[in-house]
DNA sequence: TTGTATGCGTTATCAG
DNA sequence: CTGATAACGCATACAA
């Protein structure tokens, strides 16, 4: 026994119709009698007909339907994400797809091509850490397909794309780091490729050349996974503390490389701010609540997200190809929790 | 311009040869000659041709893809969950539609018609708090749609199951509250229709009956979001706290109710587990790393996704009625973090 | 106003 | 070994 859908056919039949009649009572056609249409819509009301979405989409090459690849689900900013995609494609009645790469070059390819040939109307992107060869990005994006990336953009892809300004970011922590007395600053950083990684390092280094101290590379640290795995936290922040002199600060640009340093240098015995200064990318809703409370950089999101499938779907609806592909910069906001107190203590201590 | 893929047909004129034969050229057919299937592999290769799913989904009333309703993925309990679904779906190549209902009946029978017309292979679904009706889902499994049901179960639908130990985890955690030294232990419970809800409370009473504490009603809050609105939880806590005497611990049955809580007894400047004693159900990776580190009851929720997989993946594979349904019974875990001291000085104190 | 025929991409069933 | 045809569910151009 399968599960069995009630068709056009099946209500043509059953009321002695022929199913192209029922099509168009179906869709309030107005060559329709109106005695037709009613007898077929409430039939169809009765056996709860549902138009069959596949058949759709197979003869109108659409689906209303849009494609999500993320890295991670698991992870705040990413989920926050996806909420702000859905509260706009549901708005818009899109269905949404979501598919994780799990950092997986291979498989971002996989779900790539499950999606498109699954005819997904246009894609929402944010690349993994291990992809290296986007020529099938370039190749979809030529052929037709609307993509949107966002956070982890491709720069040579021409298509629209929602980043934070990164680079603004993790400067203003660095900073802030450095008013706050310290002066040797580490910086946890996400596999190097990744654009976003690219922009808050230079926003990382820019602070501490303006600022007047040295830029050592022994300071800068790349974790391949993004901090996903534990150990390659652990692992570098080894590497940083075998470096001498060992650095009193650490910038993390990355979710889970925030909270699993954090929770690193807590097994360490190392107290925040005061024993080693740290602030980092997190969008977790918990950052308050660690102890201590943890400063952050915190990205809009679900704004992200909303404006990302703004654009998605303008892409997809209109008719003519777009040439003109807007970079949207949102702006990341630095939150300082209970660390100035101390900071400025150590700033004395120090002096 | 669209995107367009590469179909059979293209291939078929592009090498001067008929739809079936490349069809059957590209299913490694035995009847084909190898210098036709050398010609056509080869070329659909070069051109990268991909079946289209859709045409295929029409075709044989199946997808290969399951999907997943659940009520919010930014949820540790959740994502964890879709982790264990996907790693399963994964290696049998089945496909993960993921949907969320935010707790809204409306948007979660959207997502099931969407779901199954877009001919699903089955479901998994944790239910929403505001679901009353669940005629569609007991159509749905009466007309042999293959549904797997975990956490918030559909008690008088015959499907597999999985679940936690609920009764067993709130008691635990209950007894342990008591055997700390609390008297007087509140719960905060998620929506009270709820399959879980219902079992979680049940323990708590239980826990409190078998150590000869009263079950008082005016300490057992609903919250209808499962505390994912703050508001909600505020209300509730100060609700407890208006009681007389006020209640000296408390129990969250849920994970943001769990995190909303400590968030707000924080912010009441009350210390757990000095001032008030604390345990909730709860997944999030950070209760460790808390201000204090905050005891909680684990539920496996990678496995639970693991094994409602197997378990739909069967039904969908068998070929006759599957008539003796299974409901699997996970177990949870208390972790007890940092306590145990406090709470003897606190027994202490109070002898 | 309603019915017939066609095609979307694929495979199964016949014919050759 | 290969080709033509029908069917999956739907919408639509064309006939009647």
């Amino acid at each position: 026994m399968k599960f069995e859908a009630v068709t056009i056919k099946d209500i043509a039949k059953a009321l002695g119709l022929s199913t192209s009649t029922v099509s168009r009572a179906l869709r309030d056609s107005y060559e329709i009698s109106p005695e037709t249409k009613k007898l077929v819509l409430e039939y169809a009301e009765k056996n709860n007909y549902h138009p069959n979405p596949i058949a759709l989409s197979l003869k109108e090459r659409r689906s209303r339907s849009i494609g999500v690849i993320v890295c991670e689900i698991a992870n705040s900013f990413f989920s926050q994400t996806i909420n702000g995609i859905e509260s706009i494609a549901y708005n818009s009645g899109y269905n949404v797809i979501i598919s994780q790469s799990r950092e997986s070059a291979d498989r971002e390819m996989l779900n790539l091509q499950y999606l498109t040939s699954r005819s997904v109307d246009g894609l929402i992107v944010s690349v993994s850490a291990e992809t290296k060869d986007f020529a099938y990005f370039k190749e979809l994006n030529q052929r037709g397909m609307p993509i949107v990336f966002f956070d982890r953009i491709v720069d040579d892809i021409q298509t629209h794309k929602v980043i934070v300004d990164n680079y603004k970011g993790a400067y203003e922590a660095t900073t802030h780091l450095i008013n706050s007395g310290y002066k040797r600053i580490a910086n946890l950083s996400n596999a190097s490729v990744l654009s976003i990684a690219k922009e808050r390092l230079a926003g990382y280094k820019a602070a501490l050349s303006d600022n007047g101290l040295p830029v050592d590379e022994g300071m800068i640290r790349y974790c391949l996974h993004g901090g996903m795995i534990v150990e390659e936290v652990e692992e570098a922040i080894r590497g940083l503390f075998e470096q001498a002199p060992a650095p009193d600060a650490i910038l993390t640009s990355a979710d889970k490389l925030t909270t699993n340093c954090f929770r690193i240098l807590r097994a360490k015995g190392l107290k925040v701010p005061d024993d080693i200064g740290l602030i980092g990318f997190s969008n977790s809703d918990m950052t308050e609540l660690l102890d201590p409370p943890l400063s952050v950089i915190r990205q809009p999101a679900f704004e992200m997200g909303e404006v990302a499938t703004s654009m998605l779907l303008q892409l997809i609806e209109s008719k003519r190809p777009v040439t003109d592909f807007e970079t949207r910069i949102l702006q990341t906001e630095l939150i300082i929790r209970g660390s100035s107190r101390q900071a400025g203590r150590r700033k004395k201590e120090m002096v």
